[in-house]
DNA sequence: AGCAATATTGGTCAAACGACCAATAATCAG
DNA sequence: CTGATTATTGGTCGTTTGACCAATATTGCT
């Protein structure tokens, strides 16, 4: 019994930066990147500020790594629930209805201030443009199952992507400012956009 | 000469405060929302820290100010750009045109830092959503005029603006990634759906 | 002219942050 | 088993921030 209180503990370094990550990523989506601090999120994982550090000596790395994470994890998510055997024209509606779900809220406010804070953040930014591309891949590839299964009109299957997530973006803004008037106009614009995007009738993708 | 350095002026209080947010208004254009601090505006004016807090107890208020001045400023130096006296297609030309406009890029971020910041700041996110709103009521304005003169195919101008605006507000965070092919991607899809939106010819409102 | 009000100064204060560092102890290689 | 490595601790340091305050000087009112 050398300490009562808390015995130190040491974990292999790979584990122990994941776990850093994951509880970052937990902050982030929780709080905002703002507060993604060294402190709490050594508090979050009940050890000292400087450990957080010595994985991430600078902080920056940290809010990269804590957006990709979080990001790519609620996309891996979406993407998992998807039934590889179901009509294209299913799959797509089973992701714009994840993405606009009322519970979209958090990820949208993380993507928010992702945007923001490329300004002053170098790493973030090709953090982010980079969980922009998986996003963009993962779309295109619905988008060419559909097109090859000749229900999706699209020429450009690489452009019409560009501009879904365009205008899924503008959705998030909206989802910020909690107007839910706006927020239910505004969805509504996306599906019948969107729709019209792949060549569907302006109802198809309504859920 | 009591003092050679710098002789002591006072000025009357509702010409200082609104100098002090129009400083503070230069420093968010061009520097962004974060960097938006007390003493940095004191700086640009050449006073005393103090002299700012004293204007303004609470800080968030300067911030929600030097937004409102901003976002203000812009955009009634694009309506009053406007002829009155030109038809209304020529006018959302032009309108169109100046948002999307390259120089538009100091603007995009500072909505852009506007809506992250919405998230710790009440008095913020009331000016903010004020601001969408008066840029929403001129939208609507434009467009009721097109409607009377025929020329816009509308059934519901105010819906139509809540869309053409939301739009706008995902090529907003486009300009943010400053991905030209992007970028250029987005503002087609803006120019063809607003036109559409209006009942237009997909070109109709291209420059 | 004299007085009240207050704009303006100059300074302090505590909080929070990232970065840094020496000391300790757990782990692993030889 | 022994020594090298390094994960982890606990603490300091300088910076920046918003807030606060007493003292001073200017303005406006009577």
């Amino acid at each position: 019994m050398k300490n009562a209180i808390e015995p130190k503990k040491r974990k292999p370094p790979a584990e122990r930066r994941e776990e850093i990550v994951a509880a970052a990523s937990r902050l982030a989506v929780a709080e905002g990147l703002e507060r993604l601090t060294l402190r709490r999120v050594a508090e979050e994982l009940g050890v000292v500020p400087g450990l957080v550090n010595h994985y991430f000596p600078v902080a920056d790395d940290l809010v990269a790594a804590a957006f990709g994470f979080a990001a790519a994890a609620e996309r891996e998510a979406i993407f998992r629930g998807i039934d590889p055997l179901a009509p294209p024209l299913a799959q797509m509606r089973y992701i714009m209805a994840h993405l606009l779900d009322d519970s979209a809220d958090a990820t949208s406010l993380l993507w928010l201030d992702a945007w923001q804070a490329t300004r002053n953040r170098p790493l973030l930014r090709a953090e982010v443009a980079a969980q922009m591309r998986g996003w963009q891949d993962a779309m295109i590839s619905v988008i060419r199952r559909g097109v090859a299964a000749g229900v999706f009109g699209v020429a450009d299957p690489r452009r019409a992507a560009m501009r879904i997530m365009a205008l899924i973006d503008g959705f998030s803004v909206q989802a910020a400012m909690r107007s839910q008037i706006v927020y239910d106009a505004v969805r509504d614009l996306v599906f019948e956009t969107v729709a019209r995007e792949l060549g569907l009738p302006p109802g198809a993708l309504r859920p």
